[in-house]
DNA sequence: CCCTCGCGATACGGTACCGTATCAGGATCC
DNA sequence: GGATCCTGATACGGTACCGTATCGCGAGGG
């Protein structure tokens, strides 16, 4: 009987740590089968190649995303204001560098690949509207909390990219400031 | 005699359309010989390796883009916010598709390598002094200019991960409000 | 007019990977 | 206790790339 985890979602994580540590272009079945621990023999008695192992990946990514917002937003009794830092604080932590590194690899992937295009069009599209109706709940109109929601992603995706290697506590300071700024609304609407 | 362009320089050139067109796991020596018509043969007469071309493409990229800096700098009778603005549309414009290809394509290859990383650091310093001092001028203090500048460029690259395909007109009003958000200034600092 | 020399083409061996085929060793069923 | 499967290891041919060595050609200098 098989106890274990399924063992193609096994190839699937480790495909997404391999993304993790170098982009898409390190996810290779020989090399992915190293980190496993075990040769390419069983790879494709599970995938049909390479490319089924990916679109996996990108399955995976793309549910886990979309039940990480859902989950987040059955959170009950916090304000928007809250929850927005909640998410930015989420994205920002060193804790979570591997989802970040992931995440940044797909986006980068599908600058050139349509499916990963696709699920990152779909996950963006979740994020955008649970995010917009925060903003639309503090008094923005439906248009300005669109630009606010997007302001507020392109944020978290930017910092990202910009402090690759910054110290931390500068770097905390800075994003508090910045997280202040974005979950601060003013009538000055033009 | 030797009217042509440096055809070390040709080769760097045709590296940073290949890193644009797919990230710099595609820049390979015979890829990019390919490109140019020919075959490797010269290559390994001016170059020692391929890592030597990598290097010469982040060299080349990091002094095209200080100097860019510099250059709008000098630009005499703008405001800041003017000057704000056009850094925005400078960077968000379909026009320059290109150029933020390789932006990200090199930040991405900057996880994962020490040279790319420093290119980037250099380059991301010298913007940020930019922009910080144009906020300093606005009336922010040297804490508020700061945040502002780090919020101000990870407008500028989360923006580009944001938009992978967004109908052109839609993403140029978006752009647009955020813009606007960005380029003014509210007395209402904590 | 030949000699040399810089240049890119060609040819080569080596490596890392893909996908297929085959095989051996345990569990499972009868 | 054998026949049957399921699984992962091994072995193979093919491709794309790296870096080196060699060669032929055309341009200048004597």
């Amino acid at each position: 009987m098989h106890g274990e985890v399924d063992a193609t979602a096994r190839w699937i994580e480790a495909g997404l740590a391999e993304l993790a540590a170098g982009g898409i272009e390190r996810v290779r079945v020989e090399v992915v089968a190293e980190r496993l621990g075990v040769t390419k023999g069983g790879f494709y008695r599970r995938f049909k190649d390479r490319r089924a192992l990916l679109d996996g990946i990108l399955e995976t990514w793309s549910r886990g995303r979309t039940a990480a917002i859902d989950q987040q937003l059955a959170l009950g009794d916090a304000t928007p204001g809250q929850r927005l830092k909640a998410v930015i604080k989420l994205y920002s932590e060193r804790v979570n560098a591997q989802g970040m590194a992931i995440e940044l690899a797909i986006r980068q992937w599908a600058r050139t690949d349509q499916a990963a295009a696709a699920a990152v069009a779909r996950v963006d599209a979740h994020r955008l509207r649970n995010v917009e109706s925060l903003y639309g709940r503090m008094g923005l109109s439906a248009e300005d909390a669109r630009a606010r929601a997007v302001l507020f992603y392109s944020f978290i995706f930017g910092q990202s990219l910009l402090f690759l290697d910054q110290a931390p506590a500068k770097r905390a300071s800075l994003i508090a400031a910045c997280s202040n700024a974005l979950t601060e609304i003013d009538a000055s609407s033009s």
